[in-house]
DNA sequence: GTGGTCTAGACCACG
DNA sequence: GTGGTCTAGACCACG
């Protein structure tokens, strides 16, 4: 299942695709699973088939997920395990904005690396 | 100077926010020194002042700058060291999504944790 | 319904955040109200919605109103009870300087007690 | 003498009127008493002598100083007592904005009534 | 439809 | 000149 915060500035299909590719990595979806059609999980999610639908079609651009026509919806056979440069950049950016405000918080490298840690364990 | 990703999605006033900051960190700016006039700014950038105004009270409500009297922007004598409860949280979460990518990618803890250790000297 | 004073040198947007504070007060917001679009409050009053987006804003910031995603504006779930220390010596402050106006029209202590026990009753 | 505090949103003329207002009530200025000129005053304190001009005109319409020609301007005879139903009506507007900033931190109205009395004796 | 961002201006109080 | 407020619009991502 999947837990939206809707209070949250992350928008609701970012939330759906972050959930499903943190439940891969958790082993609780394996690939070849189906997952909800994009309407059952609206329905599940209470949100409109389209919200789902933007998740899908991204997590499909991104291989995370197959449409096999008139059969549903799986968990691609083999996660991609290259990044692509640009998506690199991007999280490396995104890292360093975070990172920028730690060190004004003066939180110590030590810190940051053992919080690192433990979000990376706990994933 | 700053430099602006017209390209990028992160909003032109949050990205002189973090460039002001980075400067900060990086001794670049020191408390005391002047800034640039919203309209000053505005026009070295190439943006409407109210993209800089808003930036800059911004900066302010986080007492990273001081606005004096008709004297000008300067950088506050002393950034508050302590996060907020609620920002903390924001920070982690947003790391979080990062790492999830990174860990999709099969990036090792320890090269993550190298990477971050890099981004965080690079500041 | 909020009522502007247009002649006042308290800002429209500022109005505005103390009217819906005023009316969470005196418990004509609750909790999960809904309250109008920024579109529609801006019709409403006659402003900008710049305007109004301002005053949402701010009052998200200070965590009386939440955004729910598409959904609409409502009043906060648990008003945060605390203040900030720098927005106490704030009050502080500017209740000194009201008071200083009192003193010098020769109010008595016990007159001056008396109108705030009543303004503070009638909010 | 007069401390400015340029951080502060109180425009610096308001600052001199309170800070004069403030003499007086505390006894350290008395009716008669010279105070600086205009120009003087501006030294002092290093601001423009346009600036002090402002802060006076406003405290000679108000009867707080009264100007000599060629002689200097001193503090008031006899301060007037009663304030105007305008005024009157502005301070408790301004009182009640601050009223409503405490109420919603919970601020008990016994809490309110003790510290806007340590307040009033501090004046 | 909804809020967020941004433009291109205007006016104002302050100094 | 300076920042703060406001108008009147546009475009965009999200749902």
């Amino acid at each position: 299942m999947i837990e939206l915060d809707y209070r949250s500035k992350k928008p609701i299909y970012e939330q759906i695709i972050e959930s499903i590719k943190l439940q891969i990595l958790q082993g609780y979806l394996k690939p070849g699973d189906a997952i909800p059609s994009v309407r059952g999980m609206a329905k599940d999610l209470g949100v409109t088939p389209s919200t789902v639908a933007k998740a899908y079609q991204e997590m499909e651009r991104q291989q995370v997920i197959e449409t096999i026509r008139a059969k549903g919806t799986f968990i691609a056979a083999q996660p991609v395990t290259e990044t692509l440069p640009l998506d690199r950049e991007k999280i490396r950016c995104n890292l360093r904005s975070e990172l920028i405000e730690l060190k004004r918080a003066k939180v110590s490298k030590e810190m940051v690396l053992q919080m690192i840690g433990e979000i990376y364990d706990a994933i």
